[in-house]
DNA sequence: ATCCTCCCCTAC
DNA sequence: TAAGGTAGGGGAGGAT
């Protein structure tokens, strides 16, 4: 999803469309210079880029409201959990990144699986279901065995046929972005609406308008003829076209939309690199040469031909168009889909490559915006794709830096060597909200971080790590900027201050315990000095992560330091147990056997040159007994008090918060990141015993994540020479993988069923959907491409393909 | 030289 | 009413 400037470009208003063109102009020169055309600029440099900004008035409904105790207890960050709750739930940046990291989890689960099935072929896991010593299988001599994915394709032994080859085996890189996605997936059931102009936002009812402030999403291809774009308020939209449609968000449909969407892509694709909900990065270099070899010449163009049957297959599936961009690597494939747009694939060659960008700006560039315009615009003078493509490297990098001048110096050329990437692992976890933040005392702003610290520490708990370091964002409102700012509960314009600091649990090592991380983050803030009423943001991002479960703590270091990870599980929950003087301990570590708890203990190593920013914690003084049992309600809990507490009981009332909360997780708000989208109904889930297909799934935390070969490229290269007849293995794709694995041995796929261990002794969960052969085959899924999919996606695909058998293809 | 920290920038 | 989040890349400049 675009909301950025180049998505509309081409799409601006055309003079005749229900306003003549130079009312429409006008009315857009308002609008441009309407303090509200950006919505609430957030740093004084934004707000001078919009005239008028420095002098326009608090939002009059915002300062009424404020007004009111009631207002303020319910719609604001004064409500605490509530506020925090209702805002992640009804944001729709929050749910981009939130699905963002889902799908990225979601496509190394298929490569798992793809090397599972893999695996199995080859004898890796026998047929009792034990994993042999994961080592791959060396490549042909000069693959080396190190990397890679397309980064090294096994040559063939003629050397007349490899230039051939080579031609053939050109990547094929394609740009998959659905056309204005939230408004197309509204108007799904809303076929009336789809010839007027319709735009997504929070503010519905053909009253509402006038005055809103709630910002558009996104906008129809009919609405953007008058001039209305993501990213306006409403009310600028009104002015625009006082006719327009607002629909609500869905967002649910849209997270299913884009299942189906992953789904297509992956049985289509060799590779596949999640860029958000609505767009995908896909390497089809084999697909598209198989038709093309296939169908010789009857494809003028094979690539373009193979994107036209994926728009196809996903308007079937999904009701919505994508457009495609083609071009042989990344930049470029993004650079085509501006052309595609809408309902339309381009492909991108390089020969066209100069007319086609010559008169392009910098920031149509992916990863270019409107700083780099503007540097080098003030340093080279330009700023045009055409002329930059004349300045020599050297210059482009004392101008925008290193690593941009040469990127920049490539991209002109045509030249991108990224590969796709889609298993890297995490680096930071943040948790932040910049809306409606308006504490009257310095109790609540003290709750507050303490539920923010609870919010990022759940996240953090989702993907089983823990972290070392911790910045504290805050925005404080700018001394000239009205107290209520003109957008309806923004931030206006702010100073930005952060600050960074160490993480640790009591015992020195990375943490994800709430109390600690909230208690970092609170002194953090005492410690900025700032005046809460004057806070307009928040944020806790955490850094230097670890997985949870090993200590590798920086450094050197000791093998036995591994040992103290395990620590005794008390009996019950215990809180008394606690001050039996033992070390503090940390959360108990579930993943390893309780036979492997040492009875040795270490002593947390000194902090004191850790800590960085802060004064030192009050001392504790009280409340060492009379610890309650039965805890209140988090969020209910004076965080001062807690503050008080010693360390050591802090933590044990910590990790029974923690069960509670893990307990909850299952039904907690969808936007939870644990675990992706279960479509799962009763109806969709049939065990049939008789004959089952059946595949693990790992967790996330047995993910390796180590990108020495990702498991798409380790099963090429395991697959390296005998494979190597008319298509090469590193470009097979997921399906003709699944497919080569089970014919080679089908029995072992099933008995892999219950294979739950790996290779250490841990226990691996697994699950998947359970289903018949015989449906699926009468269902005309191919068992072998069904298997290699992710639990989601085989929900996905076995729904849509029972409701398609019972009532017909929708749409 | 190479790292780290504290930003800014970009994308969706 | 309205829901301005989040993660990663990279540059500047100081520490090592």
């Amino acid at each position: 999803m675009k909301h950025s400037r180049t998505d509309e470009t081409d799409e601006q208003i055309a003079p005749g469309d229900a306003l003549d063109g130079e009312r429409v102009s006008k009315l857009r020169k308002d609008i441009i210079e309407d303090p509200l055309f950006v919505t609430d600029p957030a740093t004084k440099e934004d707000a001078t880029r919009v005239p008028g900004y420095a002098s326009s008035k608090s939002n009059e409904a915002a300062a009424r409201m404020m007004q009111s105790a009631e207002f303020r207890a319910s719609h604001t960050s004064a409500a605490g959990n509530n506020f925090i709750d209702g805002f992640y739930k009804n944001s729709r940046l929050h749910h981009l990144s939130t699905w963002k990291n889902e799908l990225k989890l979601l496509v190394a689960e298929a490569q798992e699986r793809a090397e599972r099935l893999k695996n199995i072929s080859d004898g890796f896991v026998s047929p009792d279901g034990e994993e042999s010593v994961s080592v791959h299988k060396p490549v042909s001599s000069d693959g080396g065995g190190v990397s890679m994915r397309g980064a090294v394709l096994p040559k063939s032994p003629s050397k007349g046929k490899v230039r051939l080859q080579d031609e053939k085996l050109e990547t094929v890189i394609m740009h998959v972005d659905f056309d204005c996605f939230f408004v197309s997936v509204g108007l799904i059931d809303r076929p009336q609406l789809r010839e007027q102009p319709v735009v997504v936002c929070h503010s519905q009812g053909a009253q509402g308008g006038a005055n809103s402030t709630s910002e558009i999403s996104s906008a129809n291809y009919v609405a953007r003829k008058f001039g209305i774009k993501a990213g306006m308020s409403l009310q600028q939209a009104r002015k625009l076209c006082p006719s327009v449609v607002t629909i609500p968000y869905e967002f649910e449909k849209y997270k299913q939309m884009s299942l189906k969407l992953y789904t297509i892509l992956m049985i289509h694709s060799d590779d596949l690199q999640a860029v958000s909900v609505d767009e995908a990065l896909i390497d089809v270099s084999s697909g598209v040469r198989q038709i093309s070899s296939e169908a010789e010449d009857r494809y003028h163009d094979p690539a373009k031909a193979f994107a036209e049957m994926l728009r196809k297959k996903v308007r079937e599936s999904t009701g919505c168009e994508v457009s495609i961009g083609i071009s042989h690597n990344i930049m470029l494939a993004r650079l085509a889909t501006g052309k595609a747009k809408p309902a339309g694939s381009f492909h991108l060659r390089h020969a066209d490559l100069q007319k086609f960008i010559v008169h392009m700006q910098v920031d149509d560039l992916h990863g270019f915006g409107r700083a780099t315009r503007e540097k080098a615009l003030e340093r080279l003078g330009v700023s045009t794709l055409g002329e930059l493509s004349k300045k020599p490297k050297s210059v482009l990098c004392d101008a925008l830096g290193k690593t941009t001048g040469e990127t920049l110096y490539n991209a002109v050329r045509g030249v991108d060597n990224r590969k796709l990437e889609s298993d890297k692992p995490r680096k930071s976890v943040s948790a932040e909200i910049n809306y409606g933040i308006r504490f009257e005392d310095t109790d609540q702003a003290r709750a507050f971080m303490f539920q923010l610290s609870e919010e990022v520490a759940r996240r953090l708990d989702s993907i089983e790590m823990r972290a070392r370091s911790i910045t504290l964002k805050l925005m404080i409102r700018d001394p000239n900027a009205p107290v209520e700012p003109p957008k309806f509960m923004g931030h206006g314009v702010c100073t930005v201050m952060n600050k960074q600091a160490a993480l640790n649990a009591s015992n020195g090592r990375a943490t994800s315990d709430p109390l600690v991380i909230g208690q970092q983050a609170w002194l953090m803030l005492k410690a900025c000095n700032v005046d809460p009423k004057e806070l307009r943001g928040v944020g806790i991002q955490l850094q230097k992560l670890e997985k949870a479960g090993f200590s590798a703590s920086s450094g050197s270091e000791k093998a036995q330091r591994k040992l103290t990870d395990f620590n005794p599980p008390k009996p019950g929950v215990d809180v008394g147990g606690a001050d039996e003087g033992g070390a503090p301990s940390e959360k108990s570590d579930t993943a390893q056997s309780p036979s492997a708890m040492p009875n040795i203990t270490l002593q947390p190593p000194s902090q004191e040159g850790d800590i960085q920013i802060v004064e030192a914690p009050a001392t504790p003084t009280v409340l060492t007994e009379n610890i309650p049992l039965i805890l209140p309600s988090l969020s209910q809990v004076d965080p001062s008090t807690l503050e008080e507490l010693p360390e050591d009981i802090r933590s044990e009332i910590s990790k029974e918060y923690r069960r509670r909360r893990s307990e909850s997780l299952t039904h907690s708000r969808s936007t939870t990141p644990a675990r992706p989208l279960s479509l799962t109904d009763g109806s969709v889930l049939r065990v049939d015993d008789e004959e089952e297909v059946l595949f693990q799934k790992d967790t996330p935390a047995k993910r390796k994540t180590t990108n020495k070969g990702t498991p798409l490229g380790r099963i090429a290269q395991a697959l390296g020479p005998k494979g190597s007849s008319s298509i090469s293995p590193l470009k097979m794709n997921i399906f003709e993988r699944a497919k080569l694995a089970a014919s080679t041995s089908k029995s072992s796929v099933q008995h892999s069923v219950n294979s739950g261990s790996g290779g250490k002794g841990q226990p691996k969960k697994s699950s998947s959907v359970k289903v018949s052969m015989e449906e699926l085959r009468s269902l005309g899924i191919d068992a072998q491409v069904y298997a290699a999919l992710p639990v989601d996606l085989q929900l996905e695909q076995l729904s849509r393909a029972r409701f398609e058998r019972s009532f017909g293809k929708s749409n």
